[in-house]
DNA sequence: CGCCAAAATGAAAATGATTGTCAAAATCCC
DNA sequence: GGGATTTTGACAATCATTTTCATTTTGGCG
């Protein structure tokens, strides 16, 4: 049934940013439930084809997670310190995109856009401490 | 020194796309090249730092590298059937991120954006075969 | 030229995320 | 209940990338 992947989905929900399955295996364990790591990988996978959850790919090659909001094309602002994650809708971006490809003859134009920053919080000085 | 490190730029050079480590060091190998993977990597990295190539990453996580015309930043228009490959620049989307971003109070804003498609050769009707 | 130190090289092992395998367990249909 | 089907998960396998570490190369210097 779909009981360990809501259980999957349902941890995804309660995180902030975006979480790599190892994270969500980890958190999951650690409030007991018992899931193996591939379980975690299939639900996230299935998730993921479902729309369910957006995925991206650290620069360093592991996927993350996270459940997002709406189910609507959207972007993300994420903190590169905290990873808090803010969504964004960018339709001048959709449309540059769109621009940009039909302009050299592409069709079928997809597009992957993240950015990255430091938010308010993490940028102020570290006063304590 | 930097000899091996050019024989990489320079079969970077040579390719028309983007070529992942693997790649370049088959090519290398296939040209009667005396080389190691590790200096591949090695190299390849070290052309990135000094933005000398582009990197990004494949949907499947493998590291792509290509050698650009420019050393301003740009983006790329991939065709994700043969590879072909269009820098872009994209004033429009540099402004979009840093706007979206102070708009949340994120700082030091960086982003990637890359646009994908199907070029005009390869969205013909496949007559021939 | 010979010699030492630092940097570069590369073969092989290590790493680490992800995927495949396959038998056991849960669930469904009747 | 009983058998078919799907899901699960421990473990092995994959595969790009990194590390390790000993050897080679290079550069400076007398």
């Amino acid at each position: 049934m779909t009981t360990r992947r809501d259980a999957v989905h349902d941890t995804l929900r309660k995180s902030e940013g975006f979480r790599s399955a190892q994270d969500v295996y980890a958190e999951m364990r650690l409030h007991g439930a018992k899931i193996g790591l591939t379980t975690v990988y299939r639900a996230l996978q299935a998730l993921a084809d479902g729309g369910k959850v957006d995925v991206l790919r650290t620069d360093d090659g592991e996927s993350v997670y996270r459940a997002c909001a709406t189910d609507a094309h959207h972007h993300h602002l994420v903190c590169r310190r905290c990873g808090h994650t803010v969504e964004v809708a960018g339709p001048a971006v959709e449309r540059w995109a769109e621009m940009v490809g039909s302009e050299h003859g592409f069709t079928e134009i997809t597009h992957t856009v993240e950015v990255f920053g430091t938010c308010s919080s993490c940028s102020m000085p570290a006063r304590i401490g």
